[in-house]
DNA sequence: CGCATAGTTCGATGCTAATCGAAGCATTCT
DNA sequence: AGAATGCTTCGATTAGCATCGAACTATGCG
């Protein structure tokens, strides 16, 4: 069975430590630069580099220079889905735990997925807003509804300037703790910063965990879920 | 970024020739002995058995064993839709064709995957039954719809003795050709198997193309989209 | 039971590739 | 222009792992 595309080749670009880490801080369709890359994955910049040379050649990153700053993105959304499906494979095959504990329950009800909500919360979000046409889905596509920006004006989001961005406004992010997709892009950006910004919840240090206040959970919830 | 599943080991696996071999040649959904195995790795039968180990622990392989015979397949339909999306990624990442041949534009069309069709027919299939609401779609979740029963015991498929199996009855499985979903679960297995019994298309050796004749193209296109 | 076959395990071999210090190149700032 | 910063390239080191011959275990057959 030697027809057909180079697996081997992909998944091994993928399947070292320090690459892997790399691909999934860029999950979200953002950029960084070589440097906060090499952060991410926890080796030197000389090392980051070499890795980025071959996720280069492989096809896996897209690449903006802006002056010194090499920015380093995946290369389509093709990627983020291919790495979400071995995230997915990963997490049923992992180590079992014996019970969850608190933090399991509060990374299941939000957490962060880089600069996106993710968790409970974010699917329910996604799932409020196509319910009610704020924001549309044909097959694995997403876009925005009718009402999707004048909802978005009347909570200061403003759909316009973030159009103007290089990434895509609203992009499906296959949730892997519950098989479901949440919103990212730029749009899933903004109203992370809008969450952060009115205090409805916190990040919690050393964590990708999000954390609702009481009161935080009512306004979201009321906000996004009418 | 650490947190979260261990992308990396998973990808690692994937990521030998030898190993990415079995698992492309388990991607049919059948199941092979070990020798078998070592065969289309193009390695020993003692390394296949080291591999095959490692595949095993990693939780990507299912093995029955039938006195000295082991056959070894895909774990479930989650691990081949992996391997799918990672062909899809190298696919489009690989070497450009300088001209698509035949075999290209029969594997777009339709191929197996896993024990469903996959391609454009499947991805075509699948919009057929949302359209009319044989099934419906939820977010990521595809259910039964209101006129699926009946519809299915038109064509010889009992839903609700599908239902009875452990796995889902229906599942979107992302189609990498066109990056749309097209039917896996137990449903989808079945109307695979109708194609192959009413002699509607036939697999093509060594190779996962599903071949429609002219005129079972036209039978299953009338069937499913009305 | 002896032989054949299927498959696993052991251990030695040698190749590969991730790693980082050093050096070099490119861009920006004062 | 010189210094600072971002990043790439070079080259040496060494840990890791795919590989297969040999040995062993398990199953099937006459």
């Amino acid at each position: 069975m030697r027809n057909g595309p180079d697996i081997a080749r992909i998944a091994n670009l993928v399947g070292d430590p320090a690459r892997a880490n790399m691909l999934t801080a860029l999950m979200d369709g953002g950029a960084l630069t070589a440097s906060e890359l090499a952060l991410e994955a926890g080796v030197t910049v000389q090392t980051a580099s070499s890795h980025l040379s071959k996720l280069m050649e492989g096809g896996l990153l897209s690449l903006a220079a802006q002056g010194r700053h090499r920015y380093y993105g995946l290369a389509n959304a093709q990627v983020a889905s291919m790495l979400e499906s071995i995230m997915g494979v990963a997490e049923a095959a992992g180590p079992q735990r014996v019970r969850p504990g608190p933090r399991d329950a509060t990374m299941r009800e939000a957490r962060i997925c880089y600069d996106h909500l993710a968790g409970d919360q974010a699917v329910a979000m996604l799932d409020g807003f196509l319910a009610r046409n704020i924001l549309t889905r044909d097959g694995d596509r997403i876009a925005m509804g009718e009402v999707g920006p004048s909802f978005f004006r009347a909570i200061g989001i403003e759909p316009d300037t973030l159009k103007k961005s290089r990434r895509p406004l609203c992009r499906a992010c296959l949730d892997w703790s519950v098989r479901r997709s949440h919103l990212a892009g730029s749009l899933g950006a903004a109203i992370f910063d809008k969450i952060v910004a009115e205090r409805w919840a916190r990040r919690e240090a050393n964590s990708r965990a999000v954390v609702f206040s009481p009161t935080g959970r009512r306004a979201f919830e009321k906000t996004f879920f009418g």
